[in-house]
DNA sequence: ATTACTATACCGTCCAGCCGGTATAGTAAC
DNA sequence: GTTACTATACCGGCTGGACGGTATAGTAAT
């Protein structure tokens, strides 16, 4: 083992900010070496073929979501208000992989649709492991994916401005959620 | 006008069949002119460039868009209910056309990108008109728009199955809901 | 005669994947 | 401690096919 591997992580994380700021058809494989500061010979060696480097951002996200979902049992601000504001953060590694991976998950990739539902799943179980109601887990849960969905619409981090929710109506939003998780599963 | 054109409609469901079902890289003209039943030419004499194509669904889109906000307005069973459970209907032609555009946005067209943000706006003002607390039509329209976003990661119409909400956690969300905007605005 | 197409051939560009070559570093015989 | 060899990491040119778009000649409904 002579080398450490310099341009793998490099490639991964162009792949990535092209499929965030650009979209699928922007992806390619030329566009991701130039990116990434690597010759297309050196990401083939990587990655022998597209579907390879879009198995490599899948593995990424699988880790990075079991770790989220241990970060929502730990987090000291509650796992709802963790877990909520949290689907609004796309500087975070997880936020980035999972908005990427959504988009090959509709370009028909089948691994990538997998390690979403994956995503989707955890983070429903625990959501409902801390809050009594499924409604209203099910709730918060398809809030953090309305929350990714608009974030997945402006490709840009900056300019989140016009229809993205502001820090107080988060804040609001995050109130009444919890508010909700608390109350006795009331009227059915 | 001696004939009416039959094939323009046939491309543009074509082409929106083709988003939903595959995403976007593989909506190319062959493909779309080859699923509508038309020739290459003849998708060309209706749209001259693929842009042309990706106006006509936004065109479409916009008075989908336009007649489902005076539905809410008039929906028997209230505006609530109607949005949330129309959000999942995926054989309905405005949310075809929603999910198609939002894969067109995502694909980093500015046109695609406007319209919808301008149904998100519109449907957001609608539920403002319909709630009292605006966090709650805050609350309503980012389920709507996580209902989409779980609806288009299944290319598929069928095989809802595993993570797609079932009739009955969905008529007991649109009670949740129902029950947080007839309540006061509660605790701020 | 105008409109709405079909069918086919073609052009320049872009793309995925392949391949021959090179650079670097460790291994080990002598 | 130099020589010989191997493995890993990467470069960059190439090819065949697909894609967007153009062009043209012809057909059929109104």
């Amino acid at each position: 083992m002579s080398r450490p591997p310099a341009a793998r992580e490099a490639v991964l994380d162009a792949f990535e900010r092209i499929l965030l700021h650009d979209g699928e058809r922007a992806a390619t494989l030329d566009a991701t070496a130039k990116a990434a500061g690597v010759s297309k010979g050196g990401l083939l060696y990587h990655f022998a073929t597209r579907d390879a480097l879009i198995d490599g951002l899948v593995a990424r996200l699988d880790t990075l979501v079991e770790q989220d979902v241990q970060a929502i049992e730990a987090a000291p601000e509650g796992p709802i208000a963790y877990f909520v504001r949290s689907s609004v953060a796309m500087e975070h590694p997880l936020d980035r992989a999972v908005v990427a991976a959504a988009r090959l998950a509709q370009g028909g990739n089948a691994a990538a649709g997998r390690a979403i539902r994956n995503a989707r799943r955890s983070w429903l179980e625990a959501m409902r492991r801390h809050v009594a109601d499924p409604t209203v887990a099910l709730a918060i849960t398809l809030i953090g994916d309305g929350l990714y969905y608009d974030s997945a619409l402006h490709g840009d981090v900056d300019d989140l401005g016009v229809d993205a929710p502001r820090a107080s109506e988060m804040d609001a939003l995050v109130a009444l959620l919890e508010r909700l998780a608390t109350e006795p599963p009331a009227s059915e």
